[in-house]
DNA sequence: CCGATGACCATCT
DNA sequence: AAGATGGCCATCG
Protein backbone atom coordinates (compact mmCIF):
# COMPACT_ATOMS: atom_id res chain seq x y z
CA UNK A 1 0.00 0.00 0.00
CA UNK A 2 1.86 3.29 -0.88
CA UNK A 3 -1.34 5.03 0.21
CA UNK A 4 -0.35 6.47 3.38
CA UNK A 5 0.06 10.69 2.94
CA UNK A 6 0.48 10.90 6.50
CA UNK A 7 3.68 9.44 7.10
CA UNK A 8 6.90 11.47 6.79
CA UNK A 9 8.14 8.43 4.33
CA UNK A 10 5.81 9.92 1.38
CA UNK A 11 6.14 13.36 1.44
CA UNK A 12 10.33 12.32 1.17
CA UNK A 13 9.49 10.73 -2.11
CA UNK A 14 6.87 13.10 -2.98
CA UNK A 15 9.99 15.64 -2.94
CA UNK A 16 12.47 13.54 -4.17
CA UNK A 17 10.18 13.10 -7.50
CA UNK A 18 10.54 16.76 -8.13
CA UNK A 19 14.12 16.81 -8.01
CA UNK A 20 15.32 17.51 -11.88
CA UNK A 21 16.74 15.97 -14.46
CA UNK A 22 20.61 16.38 -14.01
CA UNK A 23 20.27 18.47 -10.38
CA UNK A 24 20.92 17.02 -6.67
CA UNK A 25 19.35 17.90 -3.79
CA UNK A 26 20.56 16.59 0.01
CA UNK A 27 18.51 14.36 2.90
CA UNK A 28 18.97 17.88 5.32
CA UNK A 29 17.44 20.19 2.61
CA UNK A 30 14.55 17.67 1.94
CA UNK A 31 13.96 17.24 5.73
CA UNK A 32 14.66 21.20 6.11
CA UNK A 33 11.57 21.87 3.58
CA UNK A 34 9.89 18.81 5.51
CA UNK A 35 10.25 20.38 8.78
CA UNK A 36 10.99 17.28 9.70
CA UNK A 37 12.07 16.67 13.38
CA UNK A 38 15.45 14.90 13.67
CA UNK A 39 16.75 16.58 10.54
CA UNK A 40 18.29 14.27 7.56
CA UNK A 41 17.79 11.11 10.15
CA UNK A 42 14.47 10.38 8.86
CA UNK A 43 14.95 10.87 4.97
CA UNK A 44 17.83 8.63 5.33
CA UNK A 45 15.24 6.07 6.48
CA UNK A 46 12.96 6.75 3.88
CA UNK A 47 15.37 6.73 1.26
CA UNK A 48 16.09 3.28 2.50
CA UNK A 49 12.13 2.19 2.46
CA UNK A 50 12.23 3.95 -1.15
CA UNK A 51 13.26 0.26 -2.59
CA UNK A 52 9.96 -0.28 -4.20
CA UNK A 53 9.09 3.16 -5.83
CA UNK A 54 10.60 2.91 -9.20
CA UNK A 55 9.70 6.63 -9.37
CA UNK A 56 12.10 7.81 -6.76
CA UNK A 57 15.42 9.48 -8.35
CA UNK A 58 17.29 8.43 -5.20
CA UNK A 59 20.45 8.05 -7.34
CA UNK A 60 19.83 12.44 -6.95
CA UNK A 61 19.72 12.29 -3.47
CA UNK A 62 23.25 12.39 -1.65
CA UNK A 63 24.72 14.08 1.96
CA UNK A 64 25.55 17.42 2.48
CA UNK A 65 28.90 17.15 0.58
CA UNK A 66 27.51 15.93 -2.13
CA UNK A 67 28.68 12.31 -1.43
CA UNK A 68 26.53 9.63 -2.93
CA UNK A 69 26.26 8.01 0.64
CA UNK A 70 23.63 5.60 -0.70
CA UNK A 71 25.14 4.19 -3.62
CA UNK A 72 25.77 0.87 -2.12
CA UNK A 73 22.03 0.26 -1.76
CA UNK A 74 21.72 0.48 -5.61
CA UNK A 75 21.51 -2.80 -7.98
CA UNK A 76 25.54 -2.29 -8.36
CA UNK A 77 27.86 0.23 -6.15
CA UNK A 78 28.46 1.68 -9.16
CA UNK A 79 24.90 2.07 -10.47
CA UNK A 80 24.12 5.62 -8.84
CA UNK A 81 27.04 7.29 -10.60
CA UNK A 82 26.23 5.68 -13.73
CA UNK A 83 22.93 7.38 -13.38
CA UNK A 84 24.30 10.85 -12.24
CA UNK A 85 26.58 10.80 -15.30
CA UNK A 86 23.80 9.54 -17.25
CA UNK A 87 21.83 12.40 -16.56
CA UNK A 88 24.89 14.66 -17.30
CA UNK A 89 26.30 15.15 -13.50
CA UNK A 90 29.70 14.45 -13.05
CA UNK A 91 30.88 12.84 -10.05
CA UNK A 92 34.65 12.01 -8.89
CA UNK A 93 35.53 9.50 -6.89
CA UNK A 94 31.63 8.83 -5.20
CA UNK A 95 31.48 12.88 -5.17
CA UNK A 96 29.56 15.08 -7.19
CA UNK A 97 31.51 17.43 -8.98
CA UNK A 98 30.24 21.03 -9.11
CA UNK A 99 27.79 20.26 -6.15
CA UNK A 100 27.28 23.53 -5.36
CA UNK A 101 25.85 24.45 -8.86
CA UNK A 102 23.92 20.92 -9.57
CA UNK A 103 22.38 21.26 -6.02
CA UNK A 104 18.66 21.69 -5.74
CA UNK A 105 16.63 23.14 -2.70
CA UNK A 106 12.99 22.10 -2.62
CA UNK A 107 12.65 25.39 -0.33
CA UNK A 108 13.86 27.39 -2.84
CA UNK A 109 13.07 25.96 -6.71
CA UNK A 110 9.70 25.56 -5.15
CA UNK A 111 9.12 28.86 -4.26
C1' DC B 1 3.76 -9.33 18.77
C1' DC B 2 8.28 -7.26 19.99
C1' DG B 3 13.08 -6.14 18.97
C1' DA B 4 16.38 -4.62 16.00
C1' DT B 5 17.98 -1.82 12.25
C1' DG B 6 18.65 1.83 8.69
C1' DA B 7 20.93 6.25 2.55
C1' DC B 8 22.25 11.70 8.15
C1' DC B 9 23.70 15.78 10.69
C1' DA B 10 25.09 18.55 14.63
C1' DT B 11 27.06 18.76 19.06
C1' DC B 12 29.87 17.32 22.92
C1' DT B 13 34.21 15.47 24.91
C1' DA C 1 41.28 17.11 16.01
C1' DA C 2 38.73 12.83 15.86
C1' DG C 3 35.52 9.59 17.90
C1' DA C 4 31.15 8.87 20.14
C1' DT C 5 26.35 9.97 20.87
C1' DG C 6 21.56 11.81 20.41
C1' DG C 7 17.25 12.38 17.75
C1' DC C 8 13.07 9.43 15.95
C1' DC C 9 9.81 6.96 11.89
C1' DA C 10 8.76 2.87 9.38
C1' DT C 11 9.74 -1.76 7.84
C1' DC C 12 11.59 -6.47 8.37
C1' DG C 13 12.31 -11.19 10.93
Amino acid sequence: MKRSGENYFDLVYEVVKLIPKGRVSTYGAIANYLGIKSGARMVGYAMNAAHGLPEVPAHRVVNRLGILTGKHHFSSPEMMQNLLENEGVSVEKDQIVGFEQLFWDPSTALL
